[in-house]
RNA sequence: GCCGGGAUGGUGAAAUGGUAGACACAGGGGACUUAAAAUCCCCAGGGAGCAAAACUCCCGUGCCGGUUCGAGUCCGGCUCCCGGCACCA
């Protein structure tokens, strides 16, 4: 055998350091939360945990990362994007001083195992088990704190039997109901579709089949009931401004006035002799030529006339048979039909056609508009294909009345002023709304009214996978839910048929359906659907402090002292459906008394995706990138490193392995200069040089600004200049390395800060400098604004804001002493030689700016 | 169409209105080595002048304007790319 090499080239031992740690940190219970008792009480930590809410004189920090779906894909990069990063930051905020709980779990209901199994036959419980075993695993060569004890399955009798009373609940608060909706059904599958299974030119996505809309009695939630409180809520949490928007567009509160429209005595009239439209710009009230219905609109049957019954009849079945998809498709022209029947204008007395067209849609608003082609495009579009009168009463602000250019080949929707509008002509838009609303209100025509996009959600789903809903159908009390002490309604696993034939598989699984009625005791049906695995993750992070709790979701103190969460990461897919959902779910539970809390997640980052030659990486494209092979080849602490380095979190970029050796050569050179100082026989005596000391205060300053601030890149950009500062220090080439007391405490300090990013390496070197204890049991450096100044600052000297030259100036110079100082150089002499100085601007410790004329 | 975000060297990227390109990768040079690898140190936006270097000057953050002593950064108007939403009356 070769001598060993000197510790200046030896190379990192990344593999036999990383699973002697993890396992050091599993036997030890470092991460079990709550195991840290107040500092100096002389007690000994229990373990394993010491439970919820830890008796613990830290404050909490809850770090909550997006649970995933344990797909046979195993996690790809993206997951260590998101996963690795966030666990640096739960660290850095245990070294904080925080009690930090950080769990992990897995959103393990929902179509990939159902979709696995119709196509090889293995039960979704298995390969689901087998999946979170394998992802378990992974999860866990990431080095994180995840603490085990606290892991959340959605899909185990033990999570979905709280699913099931959170059902219950909804019920129970009038927030769940029945109705028909539409769903998406393949007539070649026979199978319902999930809008995700259903391809963007609405096929079928496993057969290409055209896929058709049937109706179906749906379990809704309310969540309309909320749409207030879910708007407000915004404004008070530190979200991505863009995830807020996205969330105020989705609620969608659209202010305006309700309108009645007579139908005139033409029509063949029956019961209720009006049709009520919705309207946002009742200033454009006189411009209407036409009033629409939806084809869904319950009024079209009654209003329509005879001679065009068969019309409409035919023209609303065809609209009704198209998919959401279909209808709502970008650029399709418009159409429509008349109805025969005219409603009466509400001021003008006048009579205007009542047409039937889909481009209105029938749950929104009132399902019915009033047309106003002159300044709507879209019933500008209408007008012109069906010829009906454009009527213009509203010009540009701009424009004298007389001159106003009547323009055909557009609408105009901007704000303006009212014209051939009766008493209001001369109105301001603005004005004129609340005018001519004031006008219907004392009529009894209108009143201002506020609608909202946002719908209410359906949670049935006709699919096997997923938690049963536990209801019964009873034919004599109707609908009865399951008592809370007979959950949970387990999901029946001797199922064959996974696939939904027009109806749930469970419907046709005998021993789960038939059931007794618990009001009358007869016999009765269960509901056969199953829930929308959103329903599951909108209240996981509720149940993580009680994952084990078995006779309630959650424990109301727990609630109390855990949340809101401190930290949710997560990504941006998100934005819409999950992040609404459990904002809806904590308010509910909020009212039930539960969580004393308006909002669940305080502060919200999305990593940026992790792009596969710029593409997205997915399993239908087969270009997911494995995180083993390079795990293998650098270890955990350099490939988190690596992913935090490459740019902005929130941005995300293209997956390469371009630069991965600087980040090798980073971890491996912290490494080697540990062990020279900590392994030499050499001590000297020696105080912290200056320049030493005031870059380590400034990298103390950097990093913990920059981890608050999810900034991993230049965090530890700022790591490695006091890295290299420490190796012109020490004697760069480590041959002849002495020890000193200064050495060793700041090289502890540089490892302690880069604890969060390289867990493993800062274990080993903390180590290996005698400690007997985990590092992430170490508080967090501090900083000394003293010592992070600079003694001398460069000061740049500007002729005409044009960078002339510098010169180094005391770090407190005054104005005046930095003035004279950058007038004395040789080189600005000359250039000031025969030109008038007019100006001097002096920014202490930055620039002078000498403005020049002639 | 609407709402976000972005565009900076060969590459990934930094930069509270104050020296653009920190920190890295790839590249070049040097030290160590019989040699290579590894390690360590140094150079490095583009261009022009000079035999060469020091040095000096010019140009430079997608495009066009503006504000300012000074703009990658602020304002107005565009172009392209990415993400999301879309007949919301």
């Amino acid at each position: 055998m070769a001598e060993k090499k000197h510790i200046s080239e030896q190379a990192y031992p990344f593999a036999d350091v990383e699973s002697r740690w993890q396992l050091w940190w599993e036997e030890n219970g470092i991460y079990k939360w709550g195991r840290r008792v107040p500092s100096g009480s002389g007690k000994t930590p229990p373990s394993p945990p010491g439970g919820p809410g830890g008796k613990s004189d830290r404050p909490k920090h809850y770090v909550l990362v997006m649970f995933s779906y344990p797909s046979g894909d195993k996690l790809h990069m993206g997951h260590w994007y998101n996963f690795g990063p966030t666990d640096s930051y739960a660290r850095f905020k245990r070294m904080q001083g925080y009690d930090v709980f950080e769990p992990m779990g897995f959103d393990s209901f929902g179509l990939p195992a159902e979709n696995y199994a119709i196509k090889t036959g293995i039960h979704p419980a298995k390969s689901t088990a087998n999946n979170i075993k394998v992802m378990r695993e992974q999860l866990k060569k990431i080095g994180a704190m995840y603490d085990w004890d606290y892991e959340v399955v959605t899909s185990s009798p033990e999570y979905y039997k709280w699913t099931q009373w959170w059902f219950l609940l909804m019920y129970k608060r009038g927030l769940a109901y029945q109705k028909d909706a539409l769903v998406n059904w393949c007539p070649n599958c026979q199978t319902v579709l999930a809008n995700e299974q259903v391809t963007s030119d609405n096929l079928c996505e496993r057969c290409d089949t055209p896929v058709e809309r049937r109706k179906m009695r749906q379990w809704f939630f309310r969540i309309s009931d909320y749409n207030q409180r879910l708007l407000d809520g915004l404004d008070t949490i530190d979200w991505p401004e863009k995830t807020k928007a996205m969330q105020r567009y989705w609620i969608g509160k659209s202010e305006g006035t309700e309108i009645s429209f007579r139908v005139s005595q033409k029509s063949e009239v029956r019961s209720q002799n009006e049709i009520r439209v919705f309207t946002t710009r009742a200033d454009t009230l006189f411009g209407v030529t036409y009033v629409v219905l939806a084809p869904e609109h319950p009024r079209v049957k009654d209003v329509t006339t005879d001679e065009q019954r068969g019309a409409v009849d035919e023209y609303v079945q065809a609209a009704l048979s198209l998919s959401e998809v279909d209808r709502q498709m970008e650029g399709r022209p418009k159409t429509g039909v008349f109805t025969g029947a005219y409603a009466i204008h509400p001021l003008t007395g006048d009579s205007v056609p009542v047409w039937v067209a889909d481009y209105v849609i029938g749950s929104y608003g009132t399902g019915a508009v009033m047309a106003v082609p002159a300044h709507d495009t879209r019933d500008f579009a209408f007008a012109k294909t069906y010829s009906l009168p454009i009527r213009e009463v509203i010009g540009a602000e701009s424009q004298k009345s007389e001159a106003r250019s009547r323009k055909t080949d557009e609408a105009f929707t901007e704000y303006g002023v009212m014209f051939d509008s009766g008493e209001f002509s001369g109105l301001s838009s603005k004005d004129g709304i609340k005018k001519v609303g004031e006008k219907l209100k004392s009529l009894g025509l209108g009143e201002p009214t506020v609608t909202w996009h946002l719908r209410d959600w359906t949670v049935s789903r006709q699919r096997y996978w997923g938690a049963p809903i536990p209801m019964v159908h009873c034919e004599k009390c109707w609908i009865v839910p399951v008592p809370e002490d007979q959950l949970p309604v387990l999901l029946p696993e001797n199922v064959e048929e996974y696939k939904p034939k027009g109806k749930s598989p469970l419907a046709s699984v005998e021993s789960f359906i038939n059931t007794t009625c618990p009001q009358c005791g007869g016999a009765a049906e269960r509901d056969p659907d199953t829930m929308d695995t959103f329903v599951c993750s909108s209240w996981y992070y509720l149940r993580y402090p009680d994952a084990h709790l078995s006779n309630a979701p959650f424990d109301r103190e727990h609630l109390k002292n855990m949340f809101p969460v401190d930290q949710y990461v997560g990504g941006p897919e998100h934005a819409m459906g999950h992040l609404i959902y459990s904002r809806f779910f904590a308010k509910v539970a909020k009212d039930e008394g539960w969580f004393p809390y308006e909002e669940p997640f305080t502060r919200l980052i999305h990593q940026g995706i992790i792009l596969n030659n710029g593409e997205r990486m997915s399993k239908s494209k087969g270009n997911t990138v494995a995180p083993e092979p390079v795990l293998e080849r650098v270890g955990s602490d350099v490939l988190r490193c690596y992913l935090m380095f490459s740019g902005d979190y929130t941005q995300g970029g293209d997956w390469s392995e371009g630069g991965i050796s600087g980040i090798e050569r980073f971890v491996a050179r912290v490494w080697r200069l540990g062990m020279a100082v900590a392994g030499s026989t050499e001590v000297i005596q020696e105080a912290v040089p200056r320049n030493v000391e005031r870059k380590l205060h400034q990298t103390i300053e950097a990093v913990g600004h920059d981890l608050q601030a999810f900034s991993f890149n230049t965090q530890l950009a700022r790591l490695m200049e006091l890295t290299n500062e420490l190796y012109g220090w020490v004697e760069a080439g480590l041959k002849d390395v002495k020890k000193s007391a200064a050495r060793v405490e700041v090289i502890e300090t540089l490892v302690k800060l880069l604890a969060p990013s390289a867990p493993h390496m800062a274990e080993e070197l903390w180590h290996v400098f005698g400690h007997a204890g985990s590092i992430f049991d170490e508080s967090w450096p501090e900083f000394d604004a003293e010592k992070a100044k600079a003694d001398t600052v460069t000061i740049a000297v500007q002729i005409n804001g044009k960078l002339r030259e510098t010169f180094d100036a005391a770090a407190g110079a005054s104005k005046d002493e930095l003035e004279k100082q950058a007038l004395g150089l040789e080189k600005v002499k000359a250039q000031l030689q025969g030109k008038q100085l007019a100006k001097v601007i002096v920014v202490p410790g930055k620039i002078v700016n000498l403005v020049v004329k002639g």
